[in-house]
DNA sequence: CGTTCATAGTTGCAAATGCAACGAAGTCAA
DNA sequence: TTGACTTCGTTGCATTTGCAACTATGAACG
């Protein structure tokens, strides 16, 4: 940054080809796909030492337990759709979760392709103890932003992770 | 918030065994950086196509190419500083944009282990074409949650992506 | 100088991911 | 019932990532 001042080199700006207006030209620190990244990477990536060191769990696998743990029994598929984390990346996840023995898979009764997902009591304590560590995590965050921006700042992420992906089916 | 009242379903709460009160149970729905990641997965992959389709560029070379679009010929270093892209990442970014012809690398005088990076004329142009792409899409973005909504979020998200990541070097 | 420690950037390797393709089961209609 | 089409979940494979070395340079201090 070396406090610059932009001087025209030319008298006449509309001479200029198709150099947009100064005020729509692209503002990376204004870029919010940008921000929301940067903001959810370092929070995320804060609390993932807590799952990490403890239990091995990777980001994904620790958003199935959390979703399982929060919301009770339900398919890989519910998980997809409330989650909007890919089918695929589920299905790992899933798949190591049972080989840890935090979750246990029945066959679905209405539908033969689907199984239904729960935890097993492991599972629940597990859940118990990083959900209890996830609550003070927030609570810190919230702290630092305050209460109101906090609640604000939930409604509106609401909003863009609902809105935001058009497609169905895939997500990540 | 929701001004609830809490009634206890057993008179004698100490016979409970660790179960904490009700009032600060984990809630996956109002956890900030499960929200933020839902939202940023959201918003970036949707506008991911724009540059995977056109140039084959990945998220972080997206990145690193438009940090120095906006901020102009910078060190890797510098980069990590601004971004908080972890030095690897930002190292094949490099390389792969460097393959690509769209920015050049120059010895640092001043310190023989830096190498300054800078855009080449294709870096700018391709900038200027995705800058422009990112610009509508963040426009869309912030139509559908309102101008106030939006710069709110904006501040907030500086907040989280400053403090957020107290250790250093690292940071993905 | 020489020693020690920090920093810029790269690389190896194991793990996680994205995407397309697949098998099996469900649905709908002729 | 058959056939065309959709959906649940898994797998193969190429790519990307994370993390821990590692090289080369710089900086601090005796």
């Amino acid at each position: 940054m070396g406090g610059c001042v932009i001087v025209p080199i030319v008298d006449d700006m509309s001479t200029l080809p198709t150099m947009t207006d100064p005020t729509d030209r692209f503002d990376l620190d204004e870029f919010l796909p940008y921000l929301l990244n940067q903001a959810a990477e370092a929070t995320s990536h804060e609390f993932q030492s807590a799952y990490r060191d403890r239990y091995g769990f990777t980001r994904t696998q620790w958003r199935v337990l959390a979703n399982l743990g929060k919301f009770g029994a339900m398919t890989a598929r519910d998980i997809c759709a409330i989650s909007h984390i890919e089918k695929t990346k589920v299905s790992r996840a899933v798949a190591a979760l049972e080989r840890a023995g935090i979750l246990s898979r029945t066959p679905s009764e209405t539908d033969r392709r689907a199984e239904v997902l729960s935890l097993t009591p492991t599972g629940h304590s597990v859940f118990a103890e990083l959900g209890e560590l996830a609550q003070g995590f927030d609570q810190n965050l919230r702290a630092t932003l305050g209460q109101n921006e906090a609640a604000n700042l939930v409604s509106i992420l609401r909003h863009l992770a609902k809105g935001g992906q058009g497609r169905r089916g895939k997500d990540t």
